[in-house]
DNA sequence: CTGTTAGCGCTTTCAG
DNA sequence: CTGAAAGCGCTAACAG
């Protein structure tokens, strides 16, 4: 019966029941919790005071409503399975915290209609959106998309010059087809992306150019879906074949993760009969054995960019737009035998990758 | 100047718009859009055209303000890196799709401050809260949550009997160490997890229960943190030290992982020299040679079954709570050796576990 | 069947 | 410095 709260109050606790508890307004309230408009510090402190007593917390829908803002962005993405989303999500989680942005998440599955669903849903609830879309057939896309919402696109086919970001893959590829060459490497196999995907296709032809531009060489290549168990059927599939190639060069590092596997499984040493190249730099691509040579994307960094990208289109609506390109890097590790050459290391970009502002990476690779 | 409407129309179009040029009242609109209520045959047909003339959404947050209910849950992890919180969130995400529930999901990185930050910031934006805080300080967790609203707590050390999952490490860890009993292995070392998390220390407790159960053999523990880097080192402890175990058994998938690479680095053979086995079955540990043996934890399904949980707890509020263990496989591959034993593919507890809905799994292990 | 109206919880002029 | 009141966009009685 004392002035004691049951600490179990089930019912939410109002800006009303605050103002009414320190005897004041709801709008002076208002103002020390958002602490904007003057107010005299005894009134303030009572207020703090009450708020405290009560847990209040302010209802975000309501407040949304009245301001005309979530603090909220939507993240949709093709799919939630595997590292490189894992990673993608993460970075742009440490971006949009600092800036006190909550994340809502959904993996499309590609599916046209879910994608419509999930779009549908979030009017009101969120002020941009970051949708990654590979598909090549969405170039279309941003028709679609809700008007009026900032969007920023993340690995899309891009043709409308909204804001807009994506890798390097075009260069990648080819700087690690110069590399294979000055390590000796002539009969080279690519596994392929998906062949709608944008950046399998970006990877696939980066990889065709540099092959061109070499005589003497010899190129093979196979399908793929960017899984694991991709990469392991393009090999048994080479393994079927007479002629061995020196190098694979699998489009993702999953597919190279699973050509590692079947290689070993068939008796095959890597590199010393084959070498194995990857592309993304996966976390867990320096872990395999042998680590994986690959070239390097900092899909966290894609991530982070991402959302300042959008955080520029909210707060400037009427901005023109942008589209950036994330640089990447050659990383050379056992996978592909060493070096001699000069060009490890290599960032494809003018500007280098920056850190992302927590570095998991552990373990350096050999410079 | 004709009737057709600006397909870039950057303000939002309102209810009270889509009845005006139906020529009915907002009430009507509302009647449609949710299709609840009688409506007449030809006035629907007319809100709808308009409806679809305008482009309109609802607004989320008008909404949910209305209705008092938000159709969302809060996902809060301890971080958003690796294979592990990804097929966590994949699971929910298909649970909830299939619910029709957006997902707000964030990384509280084991941060006591931010986790309260983002608790504080969710009040009126979500039905309920999925929380997972494996560490073991987090027993008083559930008094600092906000009051009020449903809350399921994944791995966690719970005490007050609300609702909760966990995983069955205990179970797990003993019938992995007496499957490398039955390959003839006794002397077994430990990598242990983070001290201060709950599975990790579950499962050492398992491990160490099953050791002591059995005689001649010989036991070592190696501290680690679930990362690869830990696994890696923990082996480079090892091989300094005189007497080399004959298999490594470590808390995770991701510290095996990168034991395995440790191992191959200095030349060992796995499992001909020792074998090394994890748990958790994160989707790569089939891809890395030797295929990993493990215990399966079905991630993707803790999550679905954490969310469908949810969904109790927020249709029900005032039942009394539940807590779920959810099973776990032991599933040899060639890290370990060949077993023997009658003892592959033991279900640790009663129930098997479900497959999850979409089952990313191609290759089936060996049976 | 359909329209009017009173909120949902919070912010924000505008007066005092 | 503080309070009253008008919304934000939508839903849900309650009348008609």
């Amino acid at each position: 019966m004392g002035p004691r709260i049951t600490p179990t109050a089930a019912r939410e606790v109002t800006i009303k029941e605050v103002a009414a508890r320190a005897g004041v307004s709801v709008a002076t309230v208002s103002r020390v919790v958002n602490n904007k408009g003057p107010v005299a510090r005894e009134t303030w402190q009572r207020v703090i005071d009450a708020c405290q007593a009560l847990r209040y917390m302010p209802h975000g829908a309501a407040r949304s409503l009245s301001i005309r803002r979530t603090n909220t962005v939507e993240v949709l993405l093709p799919d939630l399975y595997g590292e490189f989303f894992s990673e993608v999500i993460r970075g742009i989680d440490l971006a949009a915290r600092r800036r006190g942005y909550l994340l809502l998440v959904s993996g499309s599955h590609s599916d046209w209609g879910e994608m419509a669903a999930v779009l549908q849903a979030v009017r009101g609830r969120v002020d941009g959106l970051l949708v990654m879309s590979p598909d090549l057939e969405a170039r279309s896309l941003r028709a679609h998309l809700p008007a009026g919402v900032p969007v920023v696109l993340l690995n899309c086919a891009d043709d409308s010059g909204g804001y807009s970001i994506t890798i390097d893959n075009h260069g990648g590829a080819q700087v690690m087809v110069r590399h294979l060459f000055s390590t000796g490497r002539k009969n080279i196999a690519f596994i392929a992306g998906p062949e709608r995907n944008v950046d399998a296709a970006e990877r696939l032809r980066g990889f065709r150019e540099a092959m061109e531009a070499a005589p003497g060489t010899s190129v093979r290549e196979l399908p793929g879906d960017f899984s694991e168990a991709a990469g392991y059927s393009a090999i048994r599939e080479i393994l079927e074949s007479s002629d061995r190639p020196d190098a694979v060069f699998a489009a993702n590092d999953s597919m190279a993760i699973g050509a590692l596997c079947a290689l070993q499984e068939a008796g095959l040493r890597v590199p010393a009969d084959v070498a194995v190249v990857g592309f993304d730099d996966i976390p867990i691509a320096r872990f395999v054995s042998p680590p994986l040579t690959t070239v390097s994307v900092s899909i966290s960094e894609l991530g982070r960019r991402a959302f300042e990208l959008l955080l520029e289109a909210v707060e400037n609506p009427s901005a023109p737009g942008r589209i950036e390109a994330v640089p990447t890097r050659l990383v050379v590790r056992e996978s592909c035998g060493s070096a001699p050459g000069p060009d490890r290391n290599q960032v494809t970009r003018l500007r280098a990758a920056e850190q992302p502002a927590i570095a998991p990476e552990k373990e350096e690779e050999s410079s």
